[in-house]
Formats: C-alpha cells, sequence, structure tokens
DNA sequence: GAGATATGTCAACATCACTGACGTATATCG
DNA sequence: CGATATACGTCAGTGATGTTGACATATCTC
C-alpha cells in the first residue's frame, strides 16, 4: 500500500528513511558551519568578512568576471556587492578592467596580493573538503546497510566537521534516536 | 608527461587533485543555498527569518533543549538567540517548561502550531536530501575515475541544487575548467 | 537621436550577529 | 546558613550584510 502522496515513504519507496535523511540535514548545517568557519576567522584578521571572501574567490577563480555575472552568482543586490566589492578594491585586492568588447563592462580580476590572500583561504577549504572526501568518518560499522548512498553522504559530511566537534554532533543526533523510541 | 587525463594526476597522495575538489568547495555553496532557500521562503510568510528557523529546528528535533544546550549547539550569543526566542514564544510556536531537577532551567518545547510549522520546513529538506542521495546527478559518464568518491559527492551537491540552476553551475564551472588550460 | 543596458551611488531600513553590563532565581558548597 | 557559582533574562550600543527605491552616467544598439 503504496501511500503515494506526499513524498517520503519510509518503507518501501525508492528514497531514504527519514530519520538518517534528518541527520544530514543537521549535519550539513554543522560542516557548513565549519567549511565557512576557517576562511571567517582569516579575513576577520584584514576586517573582511563572508561576503568579501564570496567576491573575492569566484573573481580569484574567474578572472575576468563582470559586475553581472558576479550578482547572478551570488544573489545579491548590486548595492550590498558594490559595499564589498568597494572595500577590496579601495586596499587593492581587486582591480577592474574596462571590457574591450564593451566599454560598459567591469571586468574584475584580483591583484597579486587579491590572489594570494584567496589562494590562502581556498587552500584551507580544499583542504578540509580533500581529506574528507579521503577519509569520511565511518559512522555506522554496521556496514552492509548503504544500498543509497547515505553512509558516504554520513561520512564526508562528519569529515567535514572539526574533528573536536564531532562527539558533540554524534551525542547530540543519538538524542533524538533515542527519543524516537 | 603522464598522458592519461587532463592534469590532476592525484598519483601519490591519498588526496584529491585539486581542480575537481574546487568543484566541490563551490558545489557546497550553491548546494547550501538552495538547501536553505526553500525554509527562508516559507518563513518569510510569517515574518520569520533563518534564526527563528534553526531554533524551531533544534527545538522540534530534540525537545526538552535548555538554553545552555540551545546556544551551543547554534554558537550564538544569548542575546541573539533571546531576541528570537522571544518571537517564537510570544507567537506561540514555543513554549519553556521549568526543568524539573534544575529549576533554573527553561526546558524547550514546540507547541502545537510549532511543530507543524517546523514538520512542514523539515519535509521541504528532508525530501531535497533524499532526492539528493536517491537520485545523485551524474555529471562525468567517464565512469570508472572514482577511487576517491568524488563523482559520489560531486553528483550528490549537484543535486541538491535546484534543477533550473544546475545549468547556470554547470557551465561557470566549466569555463573554469577551460581558462586552466 | 531614442531607448536599452551595465554600472555606480545615495538614503533608509531589517535581520542577525556582537560586546558589555547588570538583574534575578536557583543550586551548590563550605 | 551564607557565599559563590550557574542559568537565564534584559538593556543599550554597534557592526556586517542583506533589502527596496530612486536616480546618475556611460555606452551600446537600433
Amino acid at each position: 500500500m503504496s501511500m503515494s502522496g506526499e513524498d517520503d515513504g519510509p518503507a518501501d519507496s525508492g528514497l531514504a528513511p527519514e530519520g538518517v535523511t534528518n541527520d544530514l540535514v543537521e549535519l550539513l548545517f554543522f560542516a557548513y558551519r565549519d567549511f565557512v568557519g576557517d576562511p571567517d576567522r582569516m579575513l576577520a584578521e584584514y576586517g573582511f568578512g563572508r561576503a568579501h571572501h564570496r567576491v573575492l574567490h569566484f573573481v580569484y577563480h574567474y578572472p575576468g568576471l563582470t559586475i553581472a555575472e558576479l550578482l547572478d552568482i551570488l544573489r545579491i543586490t548590486k548595492q550590498s556587492l558594490n559595499r564589498v566589492l568597494k572595500d577590496l578594491i579601495e586596499q587593492g585586492h581587486i582591480v577592474q578592467k574596462t571590457g574591450r568588447s564593451d566599454r560598459r563592462q567591469r571586468l574584475l580580476y584580483c591583484s597579486e596580493t587579491g590572489a594570494t590572500l584567496t589562494a590562502e583561504l581556498t587552500r584551507v577549504q580544499v583542504r578540509r573538503v580533500a581529506r574528507a572526501i579521503a577519509d569520511p568518518v565511518a559512522d555506522e560499522p554496521k556496514g552492509a546497510r548503504d544500498e543509497h548512498g547515505f553512509a558516504a553522504a554520513q561520512g564526508f559530511l562528519m569529515a567535514m566537521i572539526e574533528p573536536e566537534e564531532r562527539a558533540a554532533v554524534r551525542s547530540l543526533m543519538a538524542r533524538r534516536a533515542r527519543s524516537r523510541r
């Protein structure tokens, strides 16, 4: 009797049991928190914030980006972008060049210092992700039950979390498991 | 010159080729953006924001949470928490009960309406994650080359992104691949 | 030359975070 | 019991980042 209606049929549908997926939802929160935590701290020393990081990141990795493209990527208003972009340009981390085919465009590039700074930030984030891929945290040694790819996603996300925090996250989620019974 | 493939020879280090990992870093950004996008829009109708969502989420899933525990989970100050918590209590979505073993504690619970609202938010997020696990987006049909679990992570994160946005993300990242040569 | 487009900017405002200080209720310990 | 610590609440001020709305300027397109 497929209760076909909504969506998450924990029973027989090809989809995930809800309990495990709930864990993934929370792991995503914790993983993302730590994922942006490193750059946040590094940039704070320069007086920059996460918004500056996002601009630096995309300009560094996609040199020659236009303002419009950047706005579309970041999904913020041009006023919001302009505030942080102005900081970065004034401090010489980003430079603008007038577009050659369309002189209205301001193509964005990192300066030497901007590239150095951003490479540093990227290095830290890439390292965290690469390690999480290489050494996912095996959480459920029950093996065998990963037809769906939960354990893989769970191991990856848990490995993205700061090691000292993992115990706290695990014991929190164990608490839900208990109260479900 | 090592033939075989582009450039990224993970060769000896157990770690990931940097190019692919860069993609994962960005996919994480886009995936998280869309992951929180649904609840953001739903809560905006109630005049609530993301901070309210986080409180509702953890109180709903871990009934009886204390203020201190919630502060530790969210990593914000009690002043920040209090602002949103006050909103939620005044509007009857969350109730406080004095702790029985320690009467200083205020144990947090969702009311009926709070539970209904939060279940709705959770449903949307769980659905997105469950689908991404069940139907990861196969991006590199080259197969075979996933000894490290990149393709799996990439497929999961891409599937977390709003379907209409995937083409844009793909073409953006293709642009980096091009400029690397 | 008219109108669309790309960008910059001013002003006002909302959300969500922070610090610092202080108040109250309750628990714990000597 | 009294001192001290803990859990929580709150006032006041500030900063980062987002929003809307309006308007200016340069440049492209027709």
